[in-house]
DNA sequence: TTGAATTACGCAAACGATTGCACTTATTTA
DNA sequence: TAAATAAGTGCAATCGTTTGCGTAATTCAA
């Protein structure tokens, strides 16, 4: 019933009793062999469902042909922002013709480079990564870049490295949000980012501090924390609201901690968004749940991970140079909703 | 500086001046190898940093060994619950040193017969899947099965197929949460499912009807409704409250659903849960978010991966005989929240 | 009828690794 | 001293394909 071996060119050659190469020739419709020989050989193929091993394909090929599988190295898989991403990773490798191989990194180094060495050994034709947090040397990705495995960053970049990268445009995203909360009447902005070591979260920085110089205000430090989850939000958000001059509206880092924002400040009994504005970063799965819902600047997973594997796959093809250093900015845009205002 | 060729064995062997079975042989530390020369050849492998080209390994091994990838087909990426299911595949596959090549069906019939060609082209040892909604023809799994890969249903399973498969407990979880419902004092129940042609989808009706029955109470059809998404949600629950006799309590098939029965409810002025009680299933993101916090079965996705992803590779490595359909089932829990009353 | 051109195929080497067998030395034993 | 044993290597086939080259058979032109 269940017959194991898959059918060779040798089963098919020795059946019809030809040579294997023709078998070979016939089945890629190579003129070289008659018509008639041609026909039979590939109906025969059909009927008996053979396909080429692709092992065997590759190896033949390996000088040439690279494979056609893409790794992926991504931090975490339940994250609406990496799932966004993975998707679109995965419809335009799909649509071109190549497969993914996901592992995740739980932001861990020792595991990114477990997962590089296990990639490289599978003979992915390139890799797509996100840096772990936790990574600090790039030892692993110059391994891989001078190995000839092309590497395309994004999300959390590898500054050190001109590799190529896919990025969201987290500066002018982060402006264009805080200029929105001044421009419907906020003041007192305070910001919740992630730690300043890694680059997305100095641009946002950047980009509110330029956004509240634009508008003449100026820079308050005791509104400036680090914070970017929900629990952290609920902890440090009550004495925010205690001080004697009190915030009139959050810019967060994330969705998960403008909520947790959103939640103190509702339970202090502020009416948001009149007394208390809230805006958030990635426009995922909750910000259209919380009441009000939550205005976010929406982040395009799917277009970043769709530009991201564009330039790998043209990068292993050739249609970029291989030492080219491709960059892209994925631009972001505004969402508003009820945590804020409207002009 | 970029040295695109793989050192090869028989690069070791030309440059020390043996043969490439030696290296072969010395490289797997075989005692039948001098121990200078063994020695002499890991150190040289060692420094010009070599390793082995797995394409040619496997070709050479492909009648004993297996490779070590391991396909899986998901509906959808970006959704909490695969997403999960995909985490806990990821977790134990890299824990027993596999990789995993994902690809998303998009729920559709046509992309899963391609996506199944491409994994046995790619060969994998097996393929861990749930259906496409669409799919109602097993050709392709019948012939993945009948050309030895081993298949692991999970979540959507092909009841026609006697494959292995793990499922979460449909029935019970949502027996238990309508019975939570009932035993916090909601009399008229209404139930939004999925089309029944879905075995989850009437498992879980079962487990309502079920509860009512054991409960003394009798099924109204009229507050039965096919309803599986938001948008929908909103749509139909304005008319169901408008009823002459409206529910006072919904269960819905999933968390998102439940949040589109919440906003309306709210929206009416109803008390949740004093006046209408709600629960979900699945706990996602969602649930924490919402205002007052959901009810909700909580579905255990990543559980359902790593036992998936157990099954298979206990299947591939012979630990369970090849013809043997393993069926587990995961145990949902009721998660008491916000939306509904307490004892 | 003969030489050239064309057609249709097979041979065998490659891709990179593994492994049974044979072979050369060196060592031991009788 | 001859023969048996052991230790250390190499040869060559193999996994399933692809492909340059050679060659037999056929056709064509002169």
């Amino acid at each position: 019933m269940n017959e194991k071996q898959h059918l060779t060119m040798k089963d098919i050659a020795r059946e019809l009793g030809v040579s294997v190469a023709t078998v070979s020739r016939a089945l890629s419709d190579s003129p070289s062999i008659s018509r008639e020989r041609r026909q039979a050989i590939q109906q025969y193929a059909r009927e008996h469902n053979y396909f080429p091993n692709v092992i065997a394909e590759q190896l033949r090929h390996s000088k040439r042909n690279p494979s056609r599988a893409i790794g992926v190295i991504v931090p975490e898989l339940v994250h609406y922002y990496f799932s966004s991403i993975l998707d679109g990773i995965e419809a335009e490798a799909s649509s071109r013709g190549y497969q993914i191989m996901v592992a995740k990194s739980n932001e861990s180094y020792d595991r990114e480079v477990q997962i590089c060495e296990a990639m490289l050994k599978n003979k992915v034709c390139g890799i797509i990564v996100s840096q772990a947090k936790d990574t600090e040397k790039y030892d692993h990705f110059e391994h891989l870049a001078s190995a000839g495995v092309p590497l395309v960053f994004y999300d959390r970049i590898c500054p050190a490295l001109n590799a190529s990268r896919v990025v969201v445009d987290d500066y002018m995203g982060t402006m264009n949000a805080v200029s929105h909360l001044i421009e419907t009447g906020c003041k007192r902005i305070a910001f919740y980012g992630a730690s300043m070591n890694m680059v997305i979260a100095k641009n946002r920085f950047n980009g509110y501090r330029d956004a509240l110089y634009k508008h003449g205000l100026t820079l308050d430090e005791s509104l400036v924390r680090i914070c970017d989850n929900r629990a952290d939000a609920e902890r440090i958000t009550p004495a925010m609201m205690r001080m004697e001059n009190p915030p009139d509206a959050f810019f967060a880092v994330n969705d998960e901690t403008a909520i947790g924002i959103l939640t103190v400040v509702k339970r202090l009994g502020y009416n948001v968004p009149d007394e208390v504005s809230i805006c958030g970063f990635t426009n995922g799965f909750r910000a259209t749940v919380c009441d009000p819902m939550l205005t976010t600047v929406e982040q395009r997973g799917a277009q970043v991970g769709k530009e991201a594997a564009d330039i790998l796959i043209g990068l292993v093809e050739g249609t970029l140079p291989a030492d080219h250093a491709e960059k892209r900015i994925v631009k972001t845009r505004l969402v508003l909703r009820g945590t804020t205002r409207h002009p």
